[in-house]
DNA sequence: CTGAATCCCTGCCGATACTG
DNA sequence: CAGTATCGGCAGGGATTCAG
């Protein structure tokens, strides 16, 4: 969705066209990062590559209640909004690394932001 | 899940409990704070909390296409997880007034990260 | 080793209708 | 005015199997 953080210093400006709208939009900025991090085990995937590249054979181990499927979904939907890239090395046994883009490890300070929120006392 | 911004400064303590887990944990941080902003019009009732307080009509005008029914799911969600309060007034008719706690006003630095991760180029 | 394809089940969301 | 009850469609996620 849409959102401007009103009444909140400093704010963004009023201009942007993707604010002040009344209903989901899926260019809405807050909407494109929420999609990034959607559906379950993507920020511990997210985590663990922050701690640096990672084989496909490693992220199975570092989650191992972690199914095949989902991780494939996982890795896909990560590539798709640009926040891991992925390499496949040549020769045998085939080998694939994936590590977080630029954009990805910006990613840091926004997990940082809904850590701190949860960890607050409600 | 359970996060540590590894090689992110300043970082979290690596001594949290709800860190290194190697599945989606409920009582994690940023699963908390994911799951009160989980779901399709969630962060738009925020936003528009943002602004102030806001009866349920007035929701339903700022947001035309939210149902009923999603938009009092959203509200008992939000008041469940602490970020709305809900204060019936006597009289007739009745009206209820919906404002964000002190807790739920802490979202605007979250949403602002989130809106920045998004809109900044893939 | 690194995935993709399939099956099934569950939970979310929207529409509609109804209540205090 | 401020909701709740019910139903149906669809997408998400887990287990298993198959492929490059």
């Amino acid at each position: 969705m849409t959102h401007r953080t009103v009444g909140h210093p400093p704010g963004l400006p009023d201009h942007d066209p993707r604010a002040r709208v009344d209903a989901p939009a899926p260019d809405c900025p807050v909407e494109i990062a929420l999609a990034a991090l959607r559906g379950r085990w993507t920020t511990l995937v997210v985590r663990e590559l922050l701690g640096g590249e990672r084989g496909y054979s490693e992220l199975r181990r570092a989650l191992p209640r972690l199914s095949d499927k989902v991780l494939s979904e996982r890795l896909a939907q990560l590539a798709e909004a640009g926040v891991v890239t992925r390499v496949r090395r040549p020769g045998w046994p085939p080998t694939v690394r994936y590590a977080l883009t630029p954009h990805g490890r910006r990613l840091g300070p926004v997990l940082q932001a809904l850590w701190d929120w949860g960890a607050a006392a409600g």
